[in-house]
DNA sequence: ATTAAATTGTAACAATAGTTACATTTACAG
DNA sequence: CTGTAAATGTAACTATTGTTACAATTTAAT
């Protein structure tokens, strides 16, 4: 077992042999589960950590278009509900089940909180992980918020670029792909791509999308 | 100050006394600001908790519709940039500045870790800081990724119904500021009502709402 | 009670994106 | 090299929302 937590982004930064004295200085239990099997319900009350040993579990997952109620896989050695442990709500947003048989370990808040004051190491990766998803949905919102499939795309390929250089920037996505990241349709992407072509600001071409004009691509973010 | 960080969201539960023990620890600096001051930059290093202990900030806000750019106002004892103190993107995601006068409690992060470990009040308070703000963005992408203005309208209806019981929900919003909430024009939210009070589902006067047809209201969210 | 301001109702038209269906082009396996 | 699948281009039509402007109604102050 000490094995795989010496992997995850909670116990990273410790020995295994840390691991094993920390272990045997709080309550925590091994659970097995069987493929199918509902872990916990939308709702239920988050008292406890999970750390996904093996197997794998399915919940929700925000993606890049925020089409919230999409079904993410959770892999091993992630932790389930990490942002819902503390805070206002300690509630499961959304079920947890089983795609396979495996395992998890369970820690109760309360052993939790004696663990994190005990080792600082594991409280500050647990804030970073936590801090994380903040930042992440921060950024997934500021995305959400742009309204046209213009704005998107302008967005898009700006992050890109920083990321980058030059005006030619590689997309590794087909249209298809970007079309269901963006929550647009396909078509009404490729409309847009096209039409911004017509106007000279870019030129795309499969992977590869060369930028003509900056200066209107950041106008229409508005700067 | 202790009088102030007292009824903070980050050092409540504490004593004064056991405040000024505390800060005997670790190492701080009070910092005056003049109004109009710019305190941060979008993309500085977050290296330190910043607390404010009186007048106002201004910042990045997200609102209810993810107009991300919106400005909100940071008052006393509230803490500033609470997510990004740790994570991945250490770096202030928008502009600081004073709208006043005013004092903030600077802590370096280092110090701030050390506090975290020795105090697990403080750790806890700050995991709920954290998490709360997770969970907020988490709420708020939920309604983001609502498409239409009927399906937003069903959402916000039924989230409040969910805090009442019965069929009749007092909305204290003029559709007007609920446009403005919602990220939609006014003339289209009230064309959207007037649809939907046709259409049987509900009956909108001033500010009292009853539903009419709860099936066809969750029916809009594909419930 | 009267008036000004705020709120809500309405309508015509424009802009944007979804829907559907099919054509064309490209990539790639055999 | 060829055939098939995937990706992209295109078009007509629909749905939804924005824009603008003004009317009707309600609220609240004097």
């Amino acid at each position: 077992m000490y094995d795989i937590i010496y992997n995850s982004p909670l116990f990273k930064g410790l020995t295994i042999v840390e691991l094993n004295t920390l272990f045997l200085q709080i309550q925590f239990q091994v659970k097995t589960f069987r493929s199918g099997e509902i872990l916990a319900h939308a709702g239920d009350d988050v008292n406890r950590v999970i750390l996904l040993l093996n197997g794998r579990l399915q919940g929700e997952m925000i993606d890049f278009a925020g089409n919230s109620l999409k079904i993410e896989e959770l892999e091993p050695p992630q932790m389930v509900a990490a942002a819902f442990l503390f805070g206002p709500k300690n509630i499961f947003p959304v079920y947890l089940s089983a795609k396979t048989d495996g395992k998890i370990l369970v820690i109760p808040k309360k052993e939790f909180i004696v663990l994190l004051s005990r080792e600082s190491r594991v409280m500050v990766n647990y804030l970073n992980i936590v801090s994380g998803k903040a930042q992440f949905l921060s950024g997934k919102i500021t995305f959400l918020s742009l309204k046209t499939i213009k704005e998107k795309i302008a967005y898009y390929l700006l992050q890109k670029m920083k990321n980058g250089e030059s005006g030619i920037i590689k997309v590794e996505q087909t249209q298809t792909n970007l079309a269901d990241l963006f929550g647009v349709t396909r078509p009404s992407l490729t409309r847009t791509i096209l039409e911004m072509e017509k106007r000279g600001i870019l030129k795309w071409s499969r992977d590869q999308v060369s930028i003509s004009d900056l200066k209107q691509l950041n106008l229409i973010l508005g700067r």
